[in-house]
DNA sequence: GTCGTTGTGTGACTTTGTCACTGTCGTAGC
DNA sequence: GCTACGACAGTGACAAAGTCACACAACGAC
């Protein structure tokens, strides 16, 4: 993980709890987020309640979406909540720009960010539109699990791929069959991490 | 369309023409591009061959994927043609970080695309993964549309909106069926825009 | 323990994607 | 003109994935 700048680290910090709303829909965007420490998903509500995450910010990492909005001036197009007790560095919007056009250190990190997420984003796009099911879920284990185990739900692990609950825990089902996992509430351990691959 | 900072208008000018590789994946990236004229695609290739595309550069937008791959110094994720004959700016590496530094404007302009960029990826991810191929298709037919015609092949739908050859046609001669397009070699020509939308 | 909530399992069905073709249109070359 | 070819479109059969409507199981609060 890069360095942060100077002029964040100098920053105020803010204390989240788990599981605490960061932004919604709709809202405004007033700060500039850094995360210090934890961990924030953001993701999107269909009409219908479907959720797609579309990407996590982790400690070192600034919301490029809150960015995005700050440099557009629009609203949040998506939502974000905590997924750990987190710290995060807020810097208002005014300062922001202000920084963005007098601190070269500043500027590139957040051009970097811009970059990388972009790439990132790019990335998971192709992934669910030409990536079977199948493939998304291995994929997803293998990058989340620690220790060959990860603590996560169905529901979870479906709007991290970009698919539906049902078929997850149908799949999963069956790679439990096939001796590549093994299943309890809210838990798999990973039996054969090279076997998922295939 | 936001005018062009002068930094780039000043530029000197590449043409190309109709159907011309932009760039291609795995190729290293050597100069910003801002397009003064036309449009280009850019798209990825699964293993598979089927493709995505992932946005359009149109007039007076740069290539964010450049610019990323600029930032961040690595080669080109995907794959990009021209869809017209294309007149551009290029701007070596070294000028683009230099003037990056050195031109507000100029840098205001690159933090624009970056954010409106990103915000228009976030929104296909969420409807390629969401919506439905029905809705999808309306939304493309309507967007696409000169008078309500357009010249374009079942394939070259399919992989804007992320979905297979087959499929579109079925639901486009489905759309037919209920009066609502006129389909015929190459063009499709809407009858009933709102019915589209129902 | 009981209750309510959350997580999981399953069958039936729909939608979408894939495969393997066939047919059709346009045109370049003869 | 005819022929051959490539690009485009149509179709049936089937596989993969998503949706709906439940049943049921595990866990915590009380």
């Amino acid at each position: 993980m890069a360095e942060l700048p100077k002029s964040i680290r100098g920053l105020p910090i803010q204390e989240l709890t788990d599981k605490q709303l960061v932004f919604s829909q709709g809202q405004p965007c007033e700060n500039y987020i850094v995360l210090a420490e934890g961990q924030v998903k953001v993701f999107t509500r269909s009409v219908e309640g479907r959720e797609l995450v579309l990407y996590r910010i982790k400690a070192g990492e600034m919301c490029v979406l809150t960015t995005s909005c700050l440099l557009g001036g629009n609203n949040y197009p998506a939502e974000a909540v905590t997924e750990s007790s987190v710290k995060a560095h807020l810097l208002p919007r005014s300062q922001f720009n202000e920084l963005l056009d007098s601190d070269r250190e500043f500027r590139h990190f957040v051009f970097d960010s811009f970059s990388q997420r972009l790439t990132a984003l790019m990335m998971q796009m192709e992934q669910v539109t030409l990536d079977s099911v199948d493939q998304r879920l291995a994929r997803f284990l293998l990058q989340q699990a620690k220790n060959n185990r990860l603590q996560i739900t169905h529901q979870d692990i479906a709007i991290n791929i970009g698919s539906a609950r049902e078929v997850v825990s149908r799949r999963l089902k069956e790679l439990e069959k096939r001796g590549l996992v093994r299943l309890s509430r809210g838990k798999i351990e990973l039996l054969d991490a090279n076997g998922l691959l295939f």
